[in-house]
DNA sequence: TCCCGCGGACGAAACAGTCCGTTCACATCG
DNA sequence: CGATGTGAACGGACTGTTTCGTCCGCGGGA
């Protein structure tokens, strides 16, 4: 949908995409009618189909969106960062407190990474994000701020114990305080290092 | 649904499950209906709602199903294990192997980990399985293997970096060599490890 | 007066799940 | 050994509901 919106239409249109995004995040993407959004709403269905071409396109909007930002605030952290290492701690617990301060985004990418559809597009701005990451690394690794290995899989690895702590903390089996966030970095950090020093 | 069934039916039952299984992976639970599963066997709708309930409890049979064989396979590896450590170690490559040998699976576990429905029934299996490994690290912590930390907390990092990389794996974006589960493995000991020699 | 934004009835399709008659495997008995 | 019985297993039409998406007329602000 491309359409030529008024002050008064793009503040609908991020209305929609804002309860949308609440009602995907608790009920699931499938199980949640158009009906059912635009019903909670108070608007017709013309509404939606005003601004959507499909329940589809209303999803990958709102995963574009959440994506965007949470790269912006990735590329911030790292950006003012001094040192390869102190950018990989920074990217880390941007993106760790991000992912806590937004649990519905959060789970509309959970969502997504197990629906082909959405995955596509996801997984490209993934992959921007895990390069970056990569990119940081290997340049730590040439500084001989951590040993060399292959610096996707590590990106990866990170990633991992990022996402799952966060899940873990929106499922409410840990507790998102800043111990949290200093264990997960330390965990990432030692895990870099490897052997620092062979005894 | 709690039938008796004769061989026939026993194997029936498999067979619903296994195409479903594939289906579910493929396609999405939401998506596959089950129209879709009884006409790909050739068989009439009566012949499925004979075996389950609902399309629903099918899910649940194959995801508890899943949940058994691959905790089976952790018991296993770390009951063989010398030290607590060599547990952990053992634990984590059973993990990856299986989740790398049962990509359908695999799939399906990530779709239930965002559905509620599922979930509930899935994070208890999942509790236990978290609770061994975070038994084998205090172990670990009392010998002195290992510092002193959150077991909880790092049994999840462990899992997070097993499912991460796994998953990339089945993308296509890393490949299942025994290389990547040793780098895996190095990076989640070494970051259980933290500092061994503070230099 | 445009035309953006909107309401809601509507069509067509798909869906989960039901129902009931039929068939199959096997046991029991005359 | 053939007739009869029994219950598991099955086929597929059918029901009632829900879904997405369209259509078309209305209104109010620029």
């Amino acid at each position: 949908m491309d359409r030529k919106l008024t002050q008064r239409g793009e503040e609908r249109r991020k209305q929609l995409m804002a309860y949308a995004t609440a009602r995907f995040a608790q009920n699931g993407f499938h199980p949640t009618s158009v009906a059912e959004i635009t019903e909670g709403l108070g608007v017709g269905k013309g509404v939606f189909y005003w601004y959507f071409d499909s329940k589809e396109e209303l999803l990958r909007a709102i995963l574009a969106d959440a994506q965007l930002d949470l790269r912006r605030r990735q590329r911030a952290a790292v950006s003012g960062a001094a040192s390869p290492s102190d950018g990989i701690e920074a990217g880390l617990r941007a993106s760790m407190a991000w992912s806590i301060e937004h649990p519905d985004y959060f789970r509309l990418f959970q969502f997504a990474a197990t629906d082909d559809r959405f995955n596509q597009g996801l997984r490209k701005g993934e992959q921007v994000a895990v390069n970056d990451a990569a990119k940081v690394l290997a340049a730590a690794m040439e500084a001989g701020e951590i040993p060399d290995g292959d610096a996707t899989l590590l990106s990866h690895a990170l990633l991992g114990v990022n996402t799952h702590l966060v899940q873990q903390v929106h499922r409410g089996v840990l507790a998102p305080s800043d111990d949290l966030i200093d264990a997960a970095v330390s965990f990432c950090l030692h895990g870099l290092l490897g052997r620092p020093a062979p005894a």
